[in-house]
DNA sequence: TCGTATATTGACTATATAGTCGAAATGACT
DNA sequence: AGTCATTTCGACTATATAGTCAATATACGA
């Protein structure tokens, strides 16, 4: 009798699910965009996504964990603009060079993804935490050629990532001049003491 | 019969009523140190000053007055720290170099202070604004006198800004090295493309 | 059309926080 | 000791937010 194929309706389970949880995420990520996650309330989580509270807690234990969902999207969002210059590039000044002017010409493409990085600086996560090791790790390399003035790994990161994070917030706040990334970036290794790398690009 | 000294009568209040203001305006420097105003309640508040509810709508309208109150403190306290060195010194990319360094100093040794400042920037106060205008100002002079290569006005305040914040943060987080600040000051003239100052202090 | 697993709803109870106010305490002065 | 302007207190009412759950809707397969 009616044998009920339980794989197929959890599947289909699975694909509306999926629909309202995006809803909650996207409503979820524009919140955090604007204020600290501290400053979130379920509430208002639901009004902006237009789902009922309930279904909320259907989807997450709590606005931590959907916080923390918000945290894995950005994360991925870092991997997708990072991964090919590591792949790509071998020279680590390279890559750290590749990586700093995608992050500041994405942030002037989307201003969203921009705020929600310079609202995640706040509280370093995992996801953060993993930008500034892949970060320290060609510094390192490039410390190790002998390619930098500055010695010291950690300062050397946050060279790199409070001009990054600190002309974001410019980008933000005034409007973008397109050459911004260029000059920053160039202001960045001159900080560094960088010596050239091949393509010499720089002034 | 009894005249009574009514400007007396308010003297007196004015005492008592500093003492507890007092009180108050710690309890809320030090949670606004460690949260942003957001997340501050009132009873977290009169519970870490040890007043009573009432108290603190006696002394303060909203959550909100005495974040200003404390963000006044802060401007004080900038004011403080810097007043000095724009009196004496007319060297614009001097003045720069002694207030970067004085901030950093500062973080190293008022760590409450430093967290205070690095919260702070998240949202830019009055006061932050009035940082942020006298280091453009002396920025545009050493524009001026062709002496930076560097010729964005807001790029240069972002650069200078943005290691100051982050640098503090790695203050913060990690144990500070002493030497950090003056490292932390070549880069930012080097990134800046800074011609030398008269004193030649740096490598 | 009906049955069923899954998803969604919103009313409901808990609790936390905001903001008020009359009563009590304080302390300088007579 | 008594007076009184001022300050402090904490109980109280409002409101907002968290978190639950029984009822309802959905949509596919039989």
């Amino acid at each position: 009798m009616a044998k009920v194929d339980m794989a197929r309706r959890a599947e289909i389970g699975r694909e509306k699910r999926a629909k309202t949880r995006a809803q909650i995420l996207d409503a979820g990520t524009m919140l955090l965009a604007e204020r600290p996650p501290e400053a979130l309330t379920v509430d208002g989580i639901v009004e902006a996504a237009g789902v009922a509270k309930g279904t909320f807690y259907y989807h997450f234990q709590s606005i931590e964990e959907l916080a923390a969902a918000v945290g894995a999207k950005l994360g991925d969002s870092f991997d997708e603009l990072l991964t090919p210059a590591r792949l790509e590039l071998s020279d680590p000044i390279a890559r750290l060079s590749f990586a700093f002017t995608r992050f500041l010409e994405k942030a002037i493409s989307d201003p969203i993804w921009a705020r929600l990085v310079v609202q995640s600086s706040r509280a370093p996560t995992e996801f953060t935490r993993g930008i500034r090791a892949h970060l320290k790790a060609d510094l390192t390399e490039a410390i190790d050629q002998g390619r930098l003035s500055v010695q010291d790994v950690e300062l050397a990161a946050d060279i790199v990532i409070g001009i990054c994070l600190q002309v974001m917030r410019g980008i933000l706040e005034r409007r973008a001049a397109s050459g911004v990334p260029g000059q920053a970036l160039d202001a960045v290794l001159r900080a560094l003491g960088a010596s050239q790398p091949c393509d010499g690009s720089r002034a």
